[in-house]
DNA sequence: TTCCATGTTCCGCA
DNA sequence: TTGCGGAACATGGA
């Protein structure tokens, strides 16, 4: 379940777990979760060392392990999962075991990543990853700076991860229905009005969700979130809500307050 | 059995 | 150059 909220939560779960711990063993049990790196270089990196940080970026975790960082990137079904009792989920594909305890990064689908980077501004640069919309230097003039000059659908434009970094489709979809836009306008039709909401409600979302995931607690019930089926009611207006395609994921909108 | 899934990348085409 | 549609990746759940 990754989109920011979800990695912010990973991020502070890491820290809560495994932070400043001699690592005395790490497990691939699933060499395919790594990417590049190979296997050996991946432990022999790891192994003594103890993280002393953690950081997030979009939808990218990465801890300091003192000469090099740990990039852990959740796919569609990654997450972790700390015991103090050497439980392991069914789909750990890496794991760190400290003195008391292990953490699992698991991910049954295996579209996630686990590997190292010489530092996260370097990876960030490289990857061209825009700015997250929480960082503090995020402001609403930024924002509109990242759309001028640009065409296509707005939803499009909030999924790319290298003009923004962090939203994915259910975030998009929730942003746009909250500000009323449909999700194919074409962001040179927007409104500098429009503009500033879409602004204010994703980082207002966002914020929402970190705090609610971070204690397990649902997202409010007139989320879309939560009434994401075709033909459902608008828990907002009494409308109808419509499935499509864009930008290749389904999307689900409100034909009557979307506009 | 079939369809669908909170992500990313690559290719071809306009 | 920009944007978009489609397919692919791996796997389980409804």
């Amino acid at each position: 379940m990754p989109e920011l909220p979800e990695v912010e939560t990973f991020a502070q779960y890491f820290a809560r777990h495994a932070l400043n711990q001699r690592i005395v063993r790490v497990d691939v049990l699933d060499e395919r979760i790594l990417g590049e790196i190979r296997k050996e270089t991946f432990v022999r990196k790891l192994k003594g060392r103890t993280f002393v940080g953690v950081r997030r970026h979009g939808k990218h975790l990465f801890a300091d392990a003192g000469s090099v960082w740990l990039h852990l990137h959740f796919g569609m079904s990654g997450d972790l999962a700390y015991s103090q009792k050497g439980e392991l989920p069914r789909f750990a594909r890496v794991v760190f075991a400290f003195e008391g305890g292990a953490l699992a990064f698991e991910d049954m689908r295996l579209f996630g990543v686990a590997d190292l980077v010489a530092d996260p501004e370097t990876f960030l640069r490289e990857r061209g990853l825009g700015p997250d919309p929480l960082d503090a230097s995020f402001t609403p003039k930024r924002f509109a700076a990242l759309l001028e000059g640009r065409r296509g659908a707005i939803k499009s434009l909030l999924m790319t991860q290298e003009i923004i970094a962090g939203l994915g489709n259910l975030y998009v979809d929730e942003t746009l229905f909250q500000t009323g836009i449909a999700p194919r306008r074409a962001v040179d039709r927007l409104s500098a009005v429009e503009v500033r909401a879409i602004f204010t409600a994703m980082r207002r979302i966002l914020r929402e969700a970190v705090s609610r995931r971070g204690r397990d607690v649902e997202l409010p019930r007139p989320y879309l979130y939560h009434h994401r089926e075709e033909g459902a009611r608008c828990p907002r207006c009494g409308g109808t809500l419509r499935r499509s395609v864009v930008f290749g994921r389904t999307t689900y909108s409100c034909s009557r307050h979307q506009r």
